[in-house]
DNA sequence: CGGGTATTGTGATAACTATCACGATACTCT
DNA sequence: AGAGTATCGTGATAGTTATCACAATACCCG
């Protein structure tokens, strides 16, 4: 066991987060015990990397057995901190934003949308996911203190994201997942996570225009 | 000057991808030409780590001067491969597919949306971005084929990313950049990514629950 | 109940990535 | 034109992360 002020690899967080959901898998499919072996097997990660991840932050499993589904699940949701209720709003509500909200595995994870703000007039009010009412942002600050925000998403245009970012901050939340393409300032004692989703695709693109010549297969003539 | 079969690390090229971002708000504001201790202030990378990412690649820079923005903006995008249309398809028009098919960015970075497809058929012939229709599920391959598209966008529930994915390459895609949370399997010549929403909220409550206890800020009483 | 087998947990090692420090060099100013 | 200054490019170094190999140990079976 170890756990003691050593950092752990950002790699390994999430994976851990992987790891959820291939044993949630697993588990659906009759596993009610899994070795890193078939584990690994499952979410493409090598058995060591597995156990080695683990080993951050515990002993889980039993030697020459492996790990029971259920139980190593429940743990590393409690190493996640996925054990409690995040509750959390949205800012910018257009079609990410929208799907954010529907996204029934942020519920299964804990996540709790507590508000959803917009700028636009013509939206406010309207019911974006079940018993959720889209709120001007002038209500930010109030509601997420209000409702004890933990965690802010901001899927607003990359030119109003750091104003969106101070809301939040003064929202009081501690944690901040921007999706716009500006990188946002935040005080120290907010956890600021940064989601690329061009850098994503810019990464596939460098990996097909530099790695392999290859070419389309044609008709054999 | 290097790059000859020497390997890149990734997060090299997921910098290099923000960095054209920042250099393009640099140039709106004026900056013809920018030190690595501006851009890197602007991106939040040291500067040194800038200048290391860019030497993998070759000379760019002018000592004692700094780097002619718009022109490392375009050598940056000649690395990544931005410098030519990325044919790319969409698989599932649910909000995620539809805002990213409506993302500016994308278009500006050389992506260039040449189909969208749906297997809910009441959204097939739906226009959902300037001249785009939503296409049956039914016709992905053959058109795939004919737009020689490169890169397939799966936004498909996890339940069908695979045959989503088996799909796409049979319709000659390269790359394949995958939102569903399932680790889907390719052949080894096609280039896959995926992007899990969820793995960076839980990193995110990883970081909340275990770094610092902090209460908010109550009325002074 | 003891040997055989499976599979974990982890120290040691290798591989990778970031940081540092400084030589190289181009521009500026007198 | 030469000294001074700014800033790049990069080899060396430090730090981080993944892989490996094997000791430890729990279950199975005769």
């Amino acid at each position: 066991m170890k756990q003691k002020g050593i950092k752990i690899p950002e790699a390994t967080i999430k994976r851990l987060s992987a790891y959820i959901n291939c044993l949630e898998r697993l588990d659906d499919k009759g596993y009610q015990v899994v070795s890193s072996e078939l584990l690994g097997e499952s979410c493409q990660v090598s058995p060591a990397q597995i156990r080695k991840d683990l080993s951050y932050f515990g002993e889980f499993g039993v030697r020459g057995v492996g790990y029971t589904t259920k139980t190593l699940t429940e743990q590393i949701k409690v190493i996640l901190g996925l054990d409690r209720i995040w509750p959390t709003v949205l800012v910018g509500v257009g079609h990410l934003g929208h799907a954010l909200l529907n996204f029934t595995f942020f519920r299964e994870h804990g996540y709790r949308m507590v508000a959803a703000f917009d700028s636009d007039p013509r939206k406010i009010g309207t019911e974006v996911a079940e018993g959720l009412h889209i709120q001007p942002i002038e209500e930010l600050v109030e509601t997420s203190n209000r409702e004890k925000a933990a965690i802010g998403i901001v899927t607003v245009p990359a030119s109003s994201a750091q104003s969106t970012a101070d809301l939040l901050v003064e929202g009081g939340v501690s944690g901040i997942l921007n999706f716009a393409p500006f990188k946002v300032k935040v005080p120290e004692h907010v956890t600021l996570r940064n989601v690329s989703i061009v850098s994503e695709l810019d990464n596939l693109a460098y990996l097909l225009s530099s790695k392999k010549p290859r070419r389309r297969r044609k008709k054999i003539k």
